[in-house]
DNA sequence: ACCTGAACACCGTTCAAGT
DNA sequence: ACCTGAACACCGTTCAAGT
């Protein structure tokens, strides 16, 4: 029989970083608790501070390595490579739900960090293939971020709200569940949001975002008086 | 000398949710504490407990109260409409940082709630008259919204970050310290990051914000091929 | 019906002590 | 240098007991 030492692999940063990444996937950013953490290890907490300041920083940590990988492949040619860079992100997000709320926390908490950067740099990249003025960047750009940020996130939580509401309930259970709540709003008050609801029914997920994508490009477009 | 009873008035989930939306704008999320509230109204645990059932609820009830007196006037008429809900929420953003976090939250945990229905009528009301088709306003309102939610939140963030670091550093030297520290990336690796640092220096932000929401609107004209 | 406040389970973080 | 794990301060929530 071999002999085994207790751990593998020693102690290190990015085994922890792995490891939380891990737990995030598995049980959300509530679920990720140093005990949890330690016992997956088999190692004690403060092995974990010596690696590691504190929790947010290894929150920060998790979602820069998991931006990492999904920006890493740099995708196709100028028209066609933002709808890539902003899919590519839409399904990390869908993929790993507390990206979501981690994402924008980091941004506004540290943009000076590692995640906001990276992001800056793939989607400007793009932005500005397609002819947007250098002095124009920033708003085009922070307003594509904005929007990929937030549509994701809905997406991702939808699909997150649906397993929670029952492993009998999937996504389309989930969105006539909110479909219904909002027919049943007051006529008066809420007209709009009634006549919504038929739309929150029926669509679909990536298609509706590559709309929203597609709106915000032809925004960009029509503002600085671009080709398409 | 007059007697007093205890409390001026007796609890109640309105005075609650009013603590609650005062101590969030004095401390942050992070402050708002069951004990912290118990200490602010003379009163127990338990009492709060029985007029509201957790800390969610608490924090939707003091969003929704947050959101719906920011909504509370209906604005211009059609064309400048739009500009005026958005900026009203921005401003609602800037005023209660925690606002940004929240509405994620409420939006994407539940969505039957109050919150997002109010946000999408104002906002879907504007869109509407824009000319915008029926079957097309959740794409546009949603593409709208996203992006106010996160440009709003992200200069909220901004505000609060200088205030957190340090009573003489201003929002100007909070953005200074994030354009030198985007200096200073990799300029073989984050080449437009650098470019854009410039940019985040000397922007204004409710201009900048305000630019982004006309770009969004070029966009929605452009896609359905409205009248300007 | 409404409130009190001690108690419970759990959390992030620290730190003296080990190797 | 790296790790152990008990201890600390704090948190959300519960609940028997009061009025």
């Amino acid at each position: 029989m071999v002999t085994r030492t207790r751990r593998t692999e020693a102690l290190s940063r990015e085994r922890i970083v792995e490891a939380a990444v891990e737990v995030l996937d598995e049980a959300g950013e509530n679920g990720l608790t140093f005990r949890v953490l330690t016992e997956r290890l088999a190692t004690g907490a403060g092995a974990i501070y010596w690696h590691v300041a504190n929790k947010g920083e290894l929150l920060a940590a998790a979602t820069d390595a998991v931006v990492a990988a999904a920006l890493a492949v740099e995708p196709a040619e100028p028209p066609e490579g933002v709808r890539a860079v902003a899919l590519n992100l839409f399904v990390a997000i869908e993929n790993h739900p507390w990206l979501a709320t981690q994402l924008s926390a980091q941004f506004s908490r540290s943009p000076w960090g590692a995640v906001a950067p990276r992001i800056f740099e793939s989607v400007g990249r793009q932005v500005r293939a397609l002819g947007v003025p250098e002095d124009s960047l920033f708003t085009a750009g922070s307003a594509l971020v904005h929007y990929i940020l937030g549509a994701a996130g809905q997406n991702a939580a939808n699909t997150a709200n649906a397993r929670a509401l029952g492993p009998g309930i999937d996504r389309a259970g989930f969105l006539d569940t909110v479909s219904k709540a909002w027919e049943g709003l007051d006529p008066d008050d809420y007209p709009i949001t009634r006549a919504l609801a038929k739309q929150v029914r029926d669509h679909d997920d990536r298609e509706q975002f590559l709309a929203g994508v597609d709106l915000v490009l032809a925004g960009i477009t029509a503002v600085h008086a671009l080709d398409k």
